[in-house]
DNA sequence: ATCAAATATTTATATATTTGCATTTGTAAT
DNA sequence: ATTACAAATGCAAATATATAAATATTTGAT
């Protein structure tokens, strides 16, 4: 039998802060984006799903700072990708996860 | 006839609403002790991970309401299971991601 | 029908999140 | 230095979530 102390706690808050991050309807949608490696910038993404440019930024800074994506500025763009390529696997696991209700 | 932006955006949200739900530490607890089929009451749960009955089962209902767990009656007892067994590999995933920072 | 055990719900409070607007900072070109 | 564009930040209102205490419901046993 498993008890609770032997879960490392702190290793469970960076999980569920790492979930948490992705855990938005936007967010999501830019991880999306995002498969593949492909790099995109804040305006990229603010035009694609067509939400404000600070509301983009904001969401984007969450990503970045619980550790789902990176970031990398060029002159006056600043690209965002996936720091794991396999969380995109995770969205789509729980894609097929709400398919067959 | 069904417009496809709104198909995608209703997926969106449940995804979102299914991570949410998974998204937090004591959550993510309950699935630890789910994995590989287990199926525990709320008291079992309840003792093993220390907090408040009524919190649990709190905990409990949102994991079943957005689709991650399922519930089976059984006399005075509720036993509760994980609806996709695959969920629990999510959870993993994301703890090894959360590895090599 | 009454009682006790296991769950669930209600309620209230505290806390956190989302969003857009306005502003500010950073970068490159003129 | 000024301008222009890209991105980030501060702020505030609306909304959502977490927790626990108290209460209610469901079920089985007597």
């Amino acid at each position: 039998m498993i008890k609770i102390q032997e879960l490392d706690s702190e290793r469970l808050d960076m999980a569920a802060n790492m979930l948490k991050a992705i855990a938005h309807p936007m967010r999501i949608a830019i991880l999306k984006h995002l498969e593949g490696g492909k790099k995109l910038t804040v305006t990229q993404i603010h035009e694609l799903l067509g939400i404000e440019q600070s509301t983009t930024s904001h969401h984007l800074g969450i990503l970045k700072d619980k550790g789902v994506l990176c970031s990398r500025r060029e002159g006056k763009n600043t690209f965002y990708y996936l720091k794991h390529d396999v969380l995109s696997q995770v969205v789509d696991c729980l894609e097929r996860c709400t398919c067959g209700e």
